[in-house]
Formats: C-alpha cells, structure tokens, sequence
DNA sequence: TTGAAAGCGCTAACAG
DNA sequence: CTGTTAGCGCTTTCAA
C-alpha cells in the first residue's frame, strides 16, 4: 500500500510549480512543449495518476451523468444503456447506473444519491410506482439537466425521448384485427404510466375504428412479472378471447407457452402479439409478432440531447429549451399473428 | 442556478462551527442532541445536500466500486449485477459500470478510468481477447481489493468467484451420452478463457469416460452471437453429430431454430443442451436442457467478498488473503434432450 | 512561459 | 460538548 504520486511529487522532482504541472497534464499549449514532454514522461516514470476526485471538487463537476431505470434485467433496458453508454463514454462521461426495482422509495433515494454524487445530468425512466415529482426539483433548482424517455411524465418542464405508443399500440390492435381476430384481450402495466396508458388509448381507438365494442373485462393490468401474467391470462381466458395484445414481449412468451399446452393454438385458435421487439420473440414459436422499441437509438438520443443541454449550460446559456423527441417504432409481423381459423373450418395441428 | 448551500452556510447560520455541523450531520454522538436536532432542521429548511465529492477526497475514498464487464445484454450479467447491487446498496456503496463488449484494449480504458475515480474496489469479469494482466497492477500496488469472477485467470493474486466448469461441462456431455447420443458436438468460445476450457475439458472427460472417441472436428469456437454461431453450427452438421451441447443458452436457442427449420427433430433425431439456465431456454420449444449458472449468488459471493476485504484494509490489516470460491451450478434437465430415437424405429412428428 | 496562492467543501486531529 | 485549524489534490486567477 503505498503512497499515491501527486503532482506535488512531478513538481518537486522537476523543480517546477504545481500550476505547470497540472497545465502540462492537461496538455495545455501555455506550457512550452518540451516542458510537457519532460513533464508527461517523469510522470509515466513515477506511476503518477490523476485524482479525479480532487479534479471534480475543484472543477465542481464530476463528469458523471446519473441514470436511473426501473429495471435492468430487459434487453430493452440494456439495448437503452449501451446507446447510453455509446455517447457519454465518447465524451468522457461516466455513467452511474441506479435501478429501482419498480420501487418509487427506492427511485427517491437513488435520485438522492446521485445528486450528493453532483451528477453533471441526469436520465431517467420512472418506476411504475412513482407518483410524485418532487425529488426531482433540486435538480431543476440547480438547473442540473435532466432528461426523461420512455416512462415520462408529459407535464415535466424538461426534455423527454418517446415513441408514439398510442400509434403503436393501436398498429398492434388493428393488425389483429386484419388477421381476423375480434375478441382481443389486453395484458398491460399500471396505467398511470404514460406508456402502458397510451398503448391502452391506441388499443381503443383501434377497437372504435374497425366498430368493435370495448369490453373492459378484456383488460388487465399487472406487474409482467411471470406470476401475475399467468393469473391475469387465466382471468382473461374466462372472457372467451380469441386474441392477444400483451405489452412486453416475456409476457407475451409466458403466455404463449401456457396457452398452447392448453392445446390453444397459436395463431389460428388465438392471435399473439407483444411489444418491445425482444431477441426472445424471434426464438420461440410460433414467432412473436410484435412493435420494434429501438432502445438503442432513444439511449443515444437521450444521452445526446443531455449532452447538449451540459454542453450549453457550461458556455454559461442558461436557455435550455426542452425538446420532445419522438423515436420511429414499428410493427414487426412474424408468425404468431397468423390468420385466425374461421369457425368449423380448423386445420389439423 | 442558485449557489449550493454548505456547511460554511449553516455554520453562519446557527453561529456553530463547521465542525459541529458536520458531526451532527453525520449523527455522531459527541454533538448534543438538542443541537443536532437544530443542525438537522436548519439543514432541511436551507435544503442542504451534502457534496460527496469533497467528502470522497477528504476521507480518501469514493464509497464507490467498480464492476468490469465483458457484456451486460445477458440474463446472466444481470443477474450478477443485481447481485453485486443488492450487498453495495445495503453498504451504501455505488457501483461504477464499465463494459468492454468483448475488447481488451477497452477494458484497458476502463480500468484505468476507474482507477482514477479511486474505486474503493474492482469487481471483475474478463473480456474474451485479453491477454495480460498489468491494467491491474496499479490496483495491487496501492491495496485495492481486486474480485475475479467466472471469467478469471488462475494464477492471479486476488480472490476467484467460480463455478466448476470443467464439472458443469462433464454433466452436460454425460447426460447426453446418457440418453443414447454418441456423436455430440460442441460449440463453444475462446478456449483461452477459463470458462470455455474447463468445460471443455468436462467434455472431454466425459466423452472419455464414455469409452467414445474424441472427435475434433466436432468442436468449433466462435464469439456466440448470431451468425457466427449459425456458421459453427453449418460446419459441424457436415460431421453428422447427433447432439449439440452449446455453451451458452441463447446460441443454443439460435441452433434448436435454425435446425428445426431444416425439419431436425429436437430431442429424437438431434439432443440438444445449453448452458447458463438463462430464462429463454424455459419460454422456447422443446424447453431447453441447461446448467444453471447462478448469477445473483455468483454477483453477491463477489460483493460480499470484496466487502470484507475492503473493510478490512480500513481497520488497517493489511493481511488479504485470496479466497477461492465455487459456486454450486446444477444439470437442469428439460425437454430437448430427451431419449434419441433409434435407428430405424422413428416416431412420427 | 512559469509561479504563488487561494480555495472547491468537507473531515478529523487536537485543544479547550 | 464545541471550536480551531490543517489539509485532501487539484485548478485557476493573477502576477511576474
């Protein structure tokens, strides 16, 4: 365990200041070139390491920017950090991951946490238990941006990445409906959240424009988890539906699964369609049809966007518009969508 | 954009010094309790946050540890991670992710970006391309604790977090050979990688054991995304191998699809096992055999490991011993290896 | 082109 | 029980 090597150390070794050591390491064109050269390879020699957390206190910032998920365990989640990660690590941001678990105590105190940290920004998808907005405000005081995508909240005062769930979800519905199916049920997660909401308003509107009755016993909503897809599936199952509209696609995979060892066939008995575009959906089978959620592309987007805004802020422009950006998705058909059977008409399995 | 409140605030505030602000913020015992009391609602009332980063340098740590990946988009790599979560949050530690997405000089960058950031520790797991050692030299010379886990090297100084590969690999091969499959090939990734050798090895052995030939052309190494494991899987359907025992659950899954559309059928004709019990091996058909491979406990084994030895560097002894820890992995036993089908008595599909 | 010096916000000896 | 004081290691004005 020894000593760290200091820039005091660099300096007394070479007779110099600390400012022209500091200068030097940072490559700064004050210095004399062969001074910095002397300078960069007396510190290679004696293992010197720059303190960030020194730098940071000084600088007041920490080149961190805070990301706070409900989950991880998703590849949408993970599809989400890696673009993320793509941006912040080209600009020489580090990232602190903090996940909630869905809790919306956990998220308060994560979000907590990463303030004390002085995260330079901030992104964020909420809990689905989340309903206050408050530990967000020392964030807004500070004028810390932040940046809101896929669970968002509409009102926030700040920039949000989306994608137009109401249109996707009503593409899943109406092309259900296409195929041939008129009975189709509705797994989703709490409604308070904007994007379980707004696929529930396109599942409408979808229903309304092909003339078919909403039937509220054909919706349920529960936590996804495997456990409670498989109760709200068997609650729906007593309501005779001939489709699926499930929104996320293990859900979907889950019941799947269920429903054909109940000797349902799928399509043809039932239709299936999820949402998110999981790798899972194209392995199992029949194929999972299902909206594509490019995770990838609204991670970079909402990592760029939070650049900019941390960019102009350090330029000193305090005009930090927000912006609302709304990410292309699409309806991916695959196999389990198929033409639904007309009645006494049923192929062999 | 106001200016941040600190101690030197409430000192003038309260006419304390900042010495008695701190301690009572920190709850210590040697500040009365009526002024505590007094610091903490002043504290609230002026909406004070402590700024962690000048802590950090003043106590000469970050109460933060750093967690190298190869991936994260696994089911395995976040199990591990909520692991390695569930032990630093309860011990008020952050976790700094860094993943290499397989790269060796990345995981260069990182380690040496989280050494900067004074990670209070280094939880890690190789990327498959690197070869030396010396990033990590620098954690050993100034004492910070160091985990390997699953991706390790053998002769490194520092505790190993593993399962027993090279058993997991001999269960997986002798349950095939078990149910009557004989020519069983192997897909798998760089045998440099301890992982891919030990089961390797179990693979030999028990083929060994078996009185069967070893077969190298019935082994190919590939990176296990999609299309490189579609062509290992070209390659050795040209050895006419009757079973495939793939060293990863999602590359297995590709294989079952792919061989399924050429009308193979899984287990009968062709027996098929993966490996890491990653939830996508229950959600496909037939399910899939596999050995569990217990991320959480593997992700908490190494927390609660580097815990110990950080909090013993802090109470000063120096004697860090290196553990060797193996966690228990297990056969699980689905649907595609089910008994092969003997020559000439096929069923029908 | 370099140096002196102040200070980021906090903690912890030491003193009282 | 509370205060004084000296830094942690770095950056950055200001002066030379």
């Amino acid at each position: 365990m020894e000593k760290q090597v200091t820039i005091y150390d660099l300096a007394r070794a070479l007779n110099l200041s600390t400012a022209t050591i500091s200068r030097a390491l940072d490559d700064s064109p004050l210095v004399k070139l062969r001074t910095r050269e002397m300078i960069r390879a007396m510190a290679e020699k004696m293992g010197y390491r720059q303190n960030l957390i020194a730098s940071n206190l000084r600088k007041q910032q920490s080149r961190t920017i805070g990301v706070l998920l409900h989950e991880v365990n998703s590849h949408f989640a993970t599809s989400v950090l890696s673009g993320i990660e793509k941006i912040t690590t080209k600009e020489r941001y580090d990232i602190l991951i903090a996940h909630s678990g869905e809790d919306g105590a956990r998220e308060i105190a994560n979000t907590r946490n990463l303030f004390n940290k002085r995260v330079d920004g901030l992104i964020v998808s909420l809990a689905m238990t989340t309903s206050s907005m408050d530990h967000f405000s020392p964030f807004f005081e500070q004028g810390i941006p932040v940046v809101f995508f896929d669970r968002i909240i509409k009102k926030m005062p700040c920039s949000k990445i989306v994608i137009d769930n109401l249109k996707a979800g009503y593409q899943a519905t109406a092309h259900l409906l296409d195929q041939g199916y008129r009975r189709i049920a509705h797994i989703t997660a709490s409604l308070q959240r904007n994007v379980y909401e707004d696929r529930f308003k396109g599942y409408k509107k979808a229903l309304a424009d092909h003339r078919i009755p909403f039937v509220p016993e054909l919706v349920e909503t529960c936590s996804l988890n495997r456990e409670d897809t498989l109760e709200a599936l068997n609650k729906l199952l007593l309501q005779k539906p001939d489709a699926f509209f499930i929104t996320n696609d293990f859900a979907a995979a889950v019941c799947m699964d269920a429903l054909q060892q109940k000797g349902i066939r799928i399509p043809g008995d039932m239709g299936m369609i999820g949402f998110n575009n999981d790798i899972l959906g194209s392995l199992i089978s029949p194929k999972l049809s299902t909206i594509d959620y490019p995770g990838l592309l609204m991670g970079e987007t909402a990592a760029q966007t939070l650049m900019e805004k941390i960019k102009t802020k350090k330029n000193g422009k305090a005009i930090l518009e927000s912006k609302n950006i709304t990410i292309p998705s699409t309806l991916i058909i695959r196999e389990s969508t198929g033409k639904k059977d007309r009645p006494g008409r049923s192929r062999k399995a």
